[in-house]
DNA sequence: TTCGATGCAAATAGTTTGCATTCTA
DNA sequence: TAGAATGCAAACTATTTGCATCGAA
């Protein structure tokens, strides 16, 4: 029988670890609830604060929810973190260093990952037209997947 | 003196009947909250549910703010009206014929409107990978404005 | 031992819903 | 005069805040 995998992926450990360091050197703290949302965090990506929640709740009980938004806040604020809307629920959280543009289909939700390079002629517009610089990655593009234009 | 302008513009009269009757051909009755709410669309855009319920109190006081959520509604079941999110606030709300797409400040604040031309290029993506159609207009494309660049 | 971080309860913003009453068709 | 639409109060979702206490540095 196959030994069953770590909880923890060695990876995750680590990038808590860098978070972790970057934060002290800003002059954070580092509590076990702030330890907890790290955690979370890079344990997965588009999660609602509830998500969040949930699972830092598995590895500290006592966390209270208005924790995990003060946190993400302060990650936000220092630039670890951003939030996106993909609809018209709760927001989600994500590395910065996964964020990225969505498509959502605002029929069955369906979500597309969009990169920077789909929003280049966007970007070039919106430059030249009004001196704007986009930064597409707050909010979803709505619109409708395959399936659903077909019904 | 010049004669003082007339407070509804024949044009927006227009707009208004062109409304009510599409709605009377649908089946809804016409009442005379209804036709406020109606009346404080044609007569401005971008506007929250709360701005238009300033609006339509000053035709008749006692329309509820639930009651121009419940129009919006329907409006928007029926084609008539679409809501856009254009930052954390509230939804704005304008007749469909006025929709396009927004591209917003997210320091200051300030709005741009986007033409369908200027979404080209990520439609024309958006269908080529994922066979996905944008639908541009429901949240704004945040960013920078020149003037918050320079800063 | 200080003051940043937390838990909890209560407040908030925006929107939705239940229900008795009103008024259009 | 049936039942669609309304007014009002209360519920609801997502998020923020005040304050006393706790605990990391």
């Amino acid at each position: 029988m196959a030994a069953t995998k770590p909880r923890k992926p060695q990876q995750e450990n680590e990038a808590v670890e860098v978070l972790v360091a970057r934060l002290r050197s800003l002059g954070y703290r580092m509590t076990s609830s702030r330890r907890a949302v790290l955690e979370a965090l890079v344990s997965g990506t588009h999660r609602s604060a509830e998500e969040l929640a949930d699972d830092v709740q598995r590895r500290a009980p006592d966390v209270h929810l208005s924790t995990i938004y003060r946190n993400l806040d302060e990650l936000e604020r220092v630039g670890l973190v951003v939030h996106s809307h993909l609809g018209h629920g709760p927001a989600t959280y994500q590395l910065t260093t996964e964020a990225h543009g969505h498509l959502v289909c605002e029929r069955c939700g369906a979500s597309f990952e969009a990169d920077r390079g789909m929003f280049a002629g966007l970007a070039r517009e919106a430059t030249s037209r009004f001196g704007f610089e986009i930064r597409p990655f707050h909010f979803a593009v709505l619109g409708l997947c395959e399936a659903c234009r077909r019904e």
